[in-house]
RNA sequence: UCCUCGGUAGCUCAAUGGUAGAGCAUGCGGCUGUUAACCGCAGGGUUGUAGGUUCAAGUCCUACCCGAGGAGCCA
């Protein structure tokens, strides 16, 4: 095959002959002119067919394509203020390496159920593409923040055994014989990983069955969980909160352009994420909940409402902490000066995208850990290599979960995490 | 699991209980600088399923199925 060009190097090729491959994009014909959008994965180019200029055969199979049958088209590229990009093509030749016949995703409105039965097309789209992109830099930024703090990426299992947070959102299936299940948290993994290495973080997917159907739910997404040796509560929320400045930093660097034409992203309320991040503890939450005339007693979980609520006062994310041990799970620390209390805490997004990471101190004392587990009436005998870790040179630690999709969900300002996954896993979407 | 809303052409949506409609898409025709191009013509329907009320049901009633939004739960 002969060489051709990304569209996305183009504007090095300027008044240079070159080869495209790609995608009909859009098509507009006239009797003697025809404008071909080509999309090639890495950007859109204009191509231009006058038909005093190629060969009638070349004119006549440019103004029948269609729209995504794949095509070479070869041409001058010129600067050209018209065209969309500022760089166009001046055809020369075309071939259509594929026709395609009716394809199902027209330049107009569509529902969200008739797109996500055709993700696999949709992701094509602008802002579908725009969103692939953003997500790309976004785990690269991941990456490279941990990196930088000196962590290790450790691996988590995806099948396990124990039930981490309870059973009722677990994915059962059957490992050679014996019940397994999916994972929902590598977090205790990460403790082992902790001991090992100081500093860990895994990254990958996880699963719950949770019968959520809401525009923050998904059954199978990605999670980043960094555990830290010796750390405690302050340190996961400092970690946490360098961690977000830097992410977003990074996506809007990279996509300054793209947040703001394609996914029309407000990005001031983006470069607002600076540190400090404001704090208050479960205690003052209540407190301002029931200022503000909304009635909350002390001792429940935050629903959404109450999350939006919290977050209006604040035009970045911010920490809440020491909840009640109640409604956190088994392995948080107590608070030392209050039992009630748990060394957890929640990173809210402002904009009412609500809770994004949740994470704390790890109990560090075998026995309150065992009493722990008999409470919660989880099987003892799946965590004895947990207990293991508190036999065994027990160490303080601490360390929080983020989700991807919500962070991503956030950063692009997309009202609903579903399309910032490739293929999104829902309580009634399993394909494609 | 609960609450609310919805299901009509390939898609997005109209249609006082009284002849099933539009835009886009598709096909054909027109147009030399289009920008989700524009203009004209044409084809396209078991109104989610099953019952019921009525002279007459897309419309009203019952059940079920499917979807969307929210609650709970969570990241």
């Amino acid at each position: 095959m002969a060489q051709h060009t990304w569209i996305h190097e183009i504007d090095r090729h300027l008044g240079d002959e070159v080869t495209l491959r790609g995608w009909v994009f859009h098509l507009r014909a006239m009797k003697k002119l025809a404008f071909i959008v080509v999309r090639d994965g890495t950007g859109l180019c204009q191509a231009v067919v006058s038909k005093a200029d190629v060969d009638e055969a070349i004119f006549e199979l440019a103004s029948g394509l269609t729209q995504e049958s794949t095509i070479e088209v070869t041409g001058k590229v010129e600067a050209d203020k018209r065209a969309p990009g500022g760089f166009e093509m001046q055809v020369t030749n075309l071939a259509v390496l594929s026709e395609a016949r009716d394809y199902p995703i027209s330049p107009k409105e569509h529902g969200t159920s008739f797109l996500m039965d055709h993700r696999h097309l949709w992701l094509r789209s602008k802002k579908q593409h725009a969103l692939l992109q953003l997500r790309d830099t976004v785990k690269t930024a991941i990456n490279d923040f941990f990196h930088g703090e000196g962590f290790t990426q450790v691996d988590a299992p995806i099948f396990t055994p124990n039930a981490c947070e309870g059973t009722t959102n677990l994915f059962e299936t059957e490992y050679f014989g014996s019940p397994a299940y999916l994972t929902q948290s590598g977090q205790l993994y990460m403790e082992a990983a902790a001991a090992a290495v100081g500093k860990a973080y895994c990254f990958g997917p996880t699963f719950r069955a949770e019968k959520s159907k809401t525009r923050r739910h998904l059954t199978e997404f990605w999670m980043i969980e960094p555990e830290v040796a010796f750390a405690h509560l302050d340190d996961a929320m400092s970690l946490a909160e360098r961690f977000l400045v830097y992410v977003v930093g990074r996506a809007v660097e990279a996509h300054r352009d793209m947040l703001q034409d394609i996914l029309e992203r407000d990005v001031s309320k983006l470069e607002a994420v600076q540190a400090p991040f404001p704090r208050l503890q479960y205690d003052d939450a209540v407190t301002v909940l029931n200022e503000k005339g909304h009635p909350f007693e002390w001792g429940g979980d935050f629903g959404s409402p109450d999350e939006t609520l919290l977050a209006e006062q604040y035009d970045r994310p911010f920490i809440v902490h020491r909840f009640p041990a109640a409604i956190k799970a088994f392995y948080m620390e107590r608070d030392p000066n209050d039992a009630r209390l748990s060394m957890s805490m929640d990173v809210l997004a402002p904009e009412g995208y609500g809770e994004i990471i949740g994470g704390g101190e790890r109990a560090t004392d075998l026995e309150y850990l065992e009493r722990q587990i008999a409470e919660h009436n989880l099987p003892k005998a799946a965590f004895e290599w947990y207990l293991d870790l508190r036999r065994y040179g027990t160490f303080p630690h601490a360390g929080f979960g983020l989700g991807l999709e919500r962070l991503i969900t956030y950063i692009s300002g997309n009202h609903h995490v579903r399309e910032t996954i490739p293929f999104p896993r829902q309580i009634h979407r399993l394909s494609p």
